[in-house]
DNA sequence: TAGAGCATGTAATAGGTTACATGATTAG
DNA sequence: CTAATCATGTAACCTATTACATGCTCTA
């Protein structure tokens, strides 16, 4: 029962309509980017599996001096596989945090080099919510009416949730290492003095 | 300048100690498993490759009845190697997160449909916290004095705010699921009415 | 006596990115 | 005139997991 998750994402994006790979590719950019993405690499061989397997219709719209669009729509079956998926309760997932690891092995550099770390991190997380709230303003006003919107606001908010609480563990862990930088400084001028 | 991260999480927990590849595995799950793994189809050739480039040692242990053990240790060369890359600002992550695009597509299903899947999310990061919290008092026991304790502390409360924020994220959307089923009986209702 | 732990490793497979190939049109 | 956009797709290459192969010892 090994389920192809890209698969999924890409019957998702064709529930929003008919699209042809590259629009697929761009809807991604422009709506999910902030917790998925997909390349050409995967998009165009899964949409003819899609196809294979009864879950999208292929179309071809003729043009000239460029490849020939095709444009590929969700079939019923189709959308019953994606609704069996929604349905499925997701399972916890042990994703791959590049700060957290350096952290862990913080004592082999010095507290300093830590600091920075730990600054740009925030840095990283202040542009994010940013853009998050820009995007949140610009979707209420784009997509007034459209029944998406308030299942779209929820991953929104989930974005702008976690990286609140990351900006706030950025300042405690800052102030933990200033602390521990203030320490090393009072030992030494002890050490010092004796 | 393609890094293989694998490769740093091996030299991180080398940086602890001398270990086999079945000790790096197992020190992997005690210690970082909550934001990183490695299987041993990547520790057994990485470690292989740490030695061919100088980073770090291989001692033959000879032992009867079962495989010989082969402990590997850190190389001046490979502790360079460490803190070079730990030193490296982090880029911006972008993780795939499953919950967050199946409520992108939550349209395609009914608001309970929804409502279950968030709370089955909600229910991962409750057990999530609960084990965290555990984590942290055993760890403030059992690495006292230890002089990674504090950036492992750090790596804790990572997992705790993000987590506590993800709980509070699930509150947030399951009120307005639950209004959003509310404004569809009044519908009705008015509809019946009519 | 069954299962967990010790201990090595590889091969098959899956999942995913990047670069390449092609080439017209359009906007700045 | 240059860069971006449109539009398809593939091949090479990483990365990573899982299952397999082997076999002893210790614990419940």
């Amino acid at each position: 029962m090994k389920e192809n998750k890209s698969k999924y994402a890409i019957l998702g994006i064709l529930s929003l309509g008919p699209m042809s790979g590259y629009d697929i590719k761009k809807m991604f950019q422009k709506s999910v980017a902030k917790f998925w993405n997909e390349s050409y690499g995967q998009i165009y061989p899964i949409l003819n599996r899609l196809v294979a397997q009864g879950l999208a219709t292929r179309s071809v719209e003729k043009q000239e001096g460029r490849p020939n669009r095709h444009v590929y729509a969700l079939t019923d079956k189709g959308r019953e596989e994606l609704q069996r998926w929604l349905i499925a309760p997701v399972e916890p997932q042990i994703g791959r945090i590049e700060i957290a690891l350096k952290l862990f092995f913080g004592q082999q550099v010095s507290v300093l080099d830590n600091i920075r770390q730990v600054e740009h991190f925030r840095e990283i997380q202040h542009r994010e919510l940013e853009e998050l709230k820009a995007l949140e303003e610009h979707v209420k006003v784009e997509k007034a009416g459209n029944p998406n919107l308030p299942y779209w606001l929820m991953t929104v908010k989930y974005g702008h949730q976690v990286t609140s609480a990351l900006i706030q563990w950025c300042d405690e862990t800052l102030s933990a290492l200033n602390k521990m930088t203030a320490k090393k400084k009072q030992k030494k001028e002890a050490t010092r003095k004796r």
